[in-house]
DNA sequence: TTGAAAGCGTTACCAC
DNA sequence: GTGGTAACGCTTTCAA
């Protein structure tokens, strides 16, 4: 492994020099530059991160906290922020909670390890609201996805889930449904709340009386959806409403189990739009969130931060969309 | 942030003591190190991993590379490999190549800027070759998957890919097909050239005519799948095996929009067996690849190396089995 | 424009 | 058992 010195004894200066060159700061001359890059280049030399962010305080790494990387909705989330991480040079550590709540503890270890500049934290559960006001009084900066918390200086980054819940249901209703089922999300996240409350807000529009029954709670997995439709069928209802694709996807599955037919027995629209609706049987209508872009737009956010171009308190509200396929 | 130094200072005693203790190393009364350990929990304390790195030359991270995380076929694998990081202490540190052979930029880093202390890649493309051939001279441990190479000190996990193509194939002779095609994968892949092995070993034993118009390469992808199955449809076959489920999914597609019937008309057999082919339309029958064991496997063997507890060159290959739905 | 030297937080070595 | 000190590779003063 070349170093610095290395290079500095081959091109005859000191390896504050070499530094300085390499990293093109002022107070080098051309042709010394030029010399140094060309040896650093020949000996195939890259800086050791840790001797460099042992002096600079930084280590040009953001850590990305979900709950579970493999879920298929996280992966244009992550694709958006691995393009801007490339354009940047920055660095993604991925943390996965799954779900447990002691994930917190890694989180201590990557900050106060200063193993990262920054975070990203996607999806957040409400009972971690503690954690994330922790988070805020230390000097580290981060971002909430999929999250709006009201503190004016937590930079937030999510789509209007309450609109989303609305268009879903108000699409069932202008086809005619008048008693529409919703299989909602894990209701310690927020935004299983927020997309009740739109499917509420539609139904109240519409002057339909909301039906206690008609809303089981599953758990954003298709396993889940695949129970909650079980019930719902039961209740009995026209259409239904998912929080999420991937309980769409289980409760098709308990539809067609029971030989009945979608859309015409029953109706199903679902939430986020994943690469996979378009293969369900029926291809189904859903609401689009803008994953990648959301992303894209969270890693951008705090990268400006970390490069200090940008204060902080950035809240991005991205509106969603109803991608209308064969299921509703 | 706290140091080793405040802490050596509160207790009266040697920063190198306080280092020992913390590390649980021989030469520290007992009561000493209880002493340290309490005021370093009081205090909050967490280990500067870059000055940690920098003198012991260790990182514990390892860096996994592989195509596109999103991918589902990897999400398996990775949560295989975060078990057992999660037991060992070390860290995941992903990149992806994106088909981008130039992925070798981003490792050249890792390595030379000491970020990891092994590696995983997962899926290498044959024309890489030789940069696996040059990383096998750097001095840095790392561990194929779905990949095994004949180089004895290179260490491998994979599946037995000619036999799955050889079940796959088999199954649908077994089911009295004697038209079948094959959508084969990228072929830049010894993936794909296996199990197309596989697939004209069947046919053989079976006595029928291996058929070049019956092959079709497609890419991996789910839109391949689409393309190729819609010109095996003009070449006219009563089964397909399709050399990944992406791309059987792509295969469904197109031969629903025929208006044919799955399995009466074609019957399909996939690779892979992704979460989600028990969802499609029929549900996909398909050759199972125990992915979260593979990860697992690959992951401890490395970790072992790295502990100087195996020398390498381990093999590791996995047999593939046929997980039966209803598309074939 | 260049060089010398200090220091980042930790571990490792050697003396006590 | 303990303490002092040098090193790890880099950046950052400050002086030349």
């Amino acid at each position: 492994m070349a170093t610095i010195k290395d290079i500095a004894r081959i091109a005859g200066v000191a390896p504050s020099v070499v530094s300085r060159a390499l990293n093109n700061k002022y107070g080098v001359k051309e042709s010394t530059r030029k010399r140094i890059v060309a040896i650093a280049k020949e000996l195939g030399y890259h800086p050791n991160s840790a001797a460099r962010s042992l002096v600079t305080r930084r280590t040009e790494t953001i850590g990305v906290v979900m709950a579970d990387i493999s879920e298929p909705y996280f992966s244009q989330i992550v694709k958006g922020m691995e393009y801007v991480a490339t354009q940047t040079g920055y660095t993604l550590l991925f943390s996965n909670s799954y779900e447990n709540v002691e994930h917190g503890r890694v989180l201590r270890k990557m900050i106060s390890g200063e193993r990262v500049d920054g975070l990203v934290i996607i999806g957040s559960n409400i009972q971690e609201k503690g954690f994330i006001a922790a988070l805020a009084e230390q000097e580290i900066p981060f971002v909430l996805v999929e999250r709006n918390l009201p503190d004016p200086k937590v930079n937030c980054v999510w789509v209007d889930n309450v609109q989303g819940g609305y268009l879903a249901t108000r699409f069932l209703l202008d086809k005619g449904h008048r008693r529409i089922g919703h299989i909602a999300g894990n209701l310690h996240f927020q935004v299983a709340l927020d997309r009740i409350e739109g499917y509420k807000r539609a139904l109240e529009e519409a002057g339909i009386a909301f039906c206690e029954e008609l809303v089981v709670s599953g758990n954003f997995l298709t396993e889940g959806g695949y129970r909650a439709m079980k019930e719902l069928l039961k209740a009995g209802c026209t259409a239904v409403f998912a929080a999420n694709d991937a309980m769409a996807y289980g409760a098709l599955q308990a539809i067609a189990e029971e030989g009945l037919a979608v859309p015409d027995d029953v109706a199903m629209v679902g939430f986020d739009d994943l690469e996979f609706s378009a293969l369900t049987h029926p291809p189904l209508t859903t609401v689009r969130q803008p994953r990648y872009e959301m992303g894209r737009r969270s890693l951008e956010i705090l990268t400006a931060i970390l490069r200090g171009e940008e204060a902080g308190g950035v809240k991005v509200c991205f509106q969603p969309e109803i991608t209308v396929r064969r299921s509703a």
